[in-house]
DNA sequence: CTCAAAGTTTACGTTTGCGTAAAGGTAAGC
DNA sequence: GCTTACCTTTACGCAAACGTAAACTTTGAG
């Protein structure tokens, strides 16, 4: 019924977020990926596949892989008392941290506003005066 | 008549912006700061903290050294061609990859809100059924 | 059966961004 | 002139996140 495929290859996963095999392999070292094998062969699942995305996510806003490893694995647990506590905290952490990237970014976006029209301005203007 | 100090050592800036003098200088080597020298001793003035800033606001976007240089080069030119040309292709490319991340944290920033309140939700509820 | 394409492990190499001595020069107060 | 706090250069060290090469194995097509 459903379009959406279910089992992915390692090749299947790099070439849809544009990574190399090699990475994810890496994070599967890191053991932030155990998909399953068929014989030898890695076999990736859809349940895979979202980790390898929030993995993506977390790296391009500056987390190491050891916490996002961190944050996936207290993300699966809740109820043990400390691991919320944990979570809570890495949470808050990073909060402020992304609430200055976001100032970061909307700052260095307007910049560039500015700066791509004040070059663009005077990028054509020989039709004018010559 | 101004209250701004316009002079400053390299641990005034180490403090100010929470960093080691050790990365301050690492940026000297790399290129991205030149101080004027009284003796021996760095100085700097304004523009060079304003340099600073620059640099740790690209860091905390996720720009590597080298690329904050080529920025920062570029920017300081305007007039040659080739430049600005290359100048806005890089705008272009960042404003992209800025964009995502600015989706990335809203995302991330969203769910921890969720989370947080579902986690603290559950944290105390001892007082009501015990 | 054979060959190519893709997958696998192992392991050393590389880049980035500083940390961290080591070994000493300098400026200011007393 | 001595101490103390801060500055300097030089240089080796190191962790993170893969790149890359070597040397197979597996699978699918023909």
């Amino acid at each position: 019924m459903s379009d959406e495929k279910t089992e992915y290859t390692i090749s299947d996963l790099a070439k849809e977020f544009e990574i190399t095999s090699r990475s994810i392999r890496h994070y599967e070292d890191e053991k932030l990926i155990t998909p399953l094998r068929r014989g030898v062969h890695r076999i990736y699942n859809t349940r895979d596949r979202v980790r390898l995305q929030l993995i993506l996510r977390g790296k391009r806003l500056g987390f190491s892989l050891a916490e996002i490893k961190e944050i996936i694995d207290l993300y699966g647990v809740e109820g043990e008392q400390k691991q919320t506590e944990r979570l809570l905290e890495l949470i808050r952490l990073r909060r402020d941290s992304l609430k200055q990237q976001l100032k970061d970014i909307k700052y260095l976006l307007n910049e560039f506003d500015v700066l791509e029209e004040k070059l663009t301005a005077n990028h054509q203007p020989n039709n004018l005066t010559s």
